[in-house]
Formats: C-alpha cells, sequence, structure tokens
DNA sequence: TGAACACGGACAAAAACTGTCCGACTGGTA
DNA sequence: TACCAGTCGGACAGTTTTTGTCCGTGTTCA
C-alpha cells in the first residue's frame, strides 16, 4: 500500500516498550520479549542487533544474557527507533539524494516532499519511550 | 526502506502535472504522457485507470482519445493524487483498523501514528497541481 | 469499415519484506 | 578447565508488494 511503516518497525517499538517497563538495568533475554510481545524470536534477534549498532540498546553475551535500553527511556526517541530499523526516513528518494528529481527542472515537488516529512518527524521526534508508557495521561494533553 | 512513496505515486503526481501545464481542455494520449515524463505506457495505463476512477482525470476514448484533468488544477491536491494511487494513507495499521492494536491495552502509539500522519496530510493537502507548475515562488513562501 | 486508442484483467519479473537457520563467539558456572 | 546458555552475524528461503507487460475488447473518428 505503500507510505507505511514496516512490520520491523512496529515491532521495535513494542520490543523497547517492552524493555522501557522493566526495572532500569534488567537484562531481558530475546525469548522473553519475543514470548511477551508475540513477535518471532529469530525475526526479534535481528532486530535487536539493529537496535544495538544504532546505540538503543546494549546486549550482554552469554549465559543470563540479553538486552536492555543503552539510555534512559526519557532519552529515546519513536523516531529513533524507527530510523534504526527502516533506515533514515524519506518520503520520496529525491529527499534523500538531491538530484534525482532535476529531471523537470522545475521540480517544486521536492520542498513539498521535505516540509511534509519534516512536520512528520516532529512529531516522532518529540515522544520517547518515556511517554509510551506513562501512566494514562491526568491532565496532559 | 519503508515508510516511502511508491514509484506509482511519483509518476502520477508527473503524469497530473504534465496535464497541468497543457493548455485547458487539451486531451494528451497515453503514448504522449508517457514519452515526454518518461515513463512505461503499460505502468501508466493501468495509473491513470486509478486517476479516471477517483474522479482526478477523464478519458476520451476511441481514435485521438487521451487523458485531461477532471477538475481544475487549483481544485486538485497532491494529497488526492496519491491516495487515489497508492490507497488510503496510514503510516501504520492501527490508525486504518483501529482494534489492531488493542493488544497491549495501552497502545499510546496509535494517537502518536494519528497525529504525525495528520501533520503530513496537511502539507500534502494543501498543495495544489496548481501550485506546482507556478512559476517560481515571487515573494510567496 | 479500418485505424487509433482507452479499458480491464491476467500474467510475469523484480524487489522488498518477513522470517528461518546455523556456525561462531562470549560469558557464566561447575 | 570444560561445558552450557545465549547472543552475534550473516546466509538463506518464503511470501507479499511493487513494478511492469501483454492482449483481447470496446469505443470513437475519419
Amino acid at each position: 500500500m505503500g507510505l507505511q511503516l514496516t512490520r520491523g518497525g512496529e515491532y521495535a517499538i513494542r520490543a523497547m516498550t517492552y524493555l522501557t517497563k522493566r526495572p532500569v538495568g534488567e537484562i531481558s533475554s530475546l525469548h522473553e520479549v519475543g514470548v511477551e510481545q508475540d513477535i518471532p524470536e529469530s525475526f526479534l534477534a535481528k532486530i535487536f542487533q539493529n537496535l544495538v549498532h544504532a546505540d538503543l540498546v546494549v546486549s550482554q553475551r552469554g549465559a543470563h544474557g540479553g538486552f536492555s535500553l543503552a539510555r534512559p527511556a526519557a532519552a529515546i526517541t519513536v523516531r529513533e527507533v524507527v530510523e534504526a530499523i527502516d533506515g533514515p526516513i524519506a518520503l520520496n528518494g529525491c529527499v534523500l539524494r538531491p538530484g534525482d528529481c532535476r529531471r523537470s527542472a522545475d521540480c517544486r515537488m521536492h520542498e513539498v516532499w521535505v516540509l511534509a516529512q519534516e512536520r512528520m518527524m516532529d512529531v516522532l521526534g518529540e515522544v520517547t519511550l518515556n511517554d509510551l508508557v506513562a501512566a494514562p495521561s491526568p491532565a496532559s494533553v
């Protein structure tokens, strides 16, 4: 359908949300997260790899190993999580690689995509993992 | 890479932009648009079909037939064109089908996706085909 | 009537997404 | 030290989506 988050991105958010809910410093095994969040474990393994590379998660190898947040949940945004999995977001290729749309000389669409994307990213960049697990908003809107 | 416009959507915008540049009422053949905008003709045919169904374009069958805008260019937004091809936009499935994310009970992400999408769509919904072909902005920002 | 051209669906190729598997490595534990 | 639990990382396979092709049908004009 296009223009949609991948399932990998969805899984990543769920996994990160799970880690956020755990006591700070606790290590969660791949198996545990997979079962709790209903994510295929072998797929989740790959997702965690990416999250580790992006410095959002740290892994502990060996027996009783697993994963935990690399930073406080309040310092990790949804945007970071999504970009770690689905790569840098670019609504259209020309946003990522200027020069692609130099075809029509006067490519006005370029600036439209850039603006639309900025608006979207602003939202995702302002929501932290902490916000996602906070108690149902009492007064905040 | 996810979260990106499909090529079909890109083609649709280019095709519509081309029609916009033509004199009002003029009919452009499939072949003409394909050659001018460098779009595979057989693929473009399917794209035009969708645009016709969405009432953005009218078709003239038979000899000397072709396509032309169904409405003034100033009354067609980029959003309409994209949605006609890529279907209703939903950054995440749960935006389109509430109930999907009732899994975790407290799915805060839902509202985040809704908000991010609204911001993006606002931009696409305010840009018309006319804006895309207008002379380089003299003063407007 | 014949030529031009859109319609519509079936079909095929390519790419992306989704998911699996397994050997290598690492760290804890006995 | 030896063994086991568990992650790491990449190769591989299935499925879906995207992208593109093809062709017979119907329509309009000359």
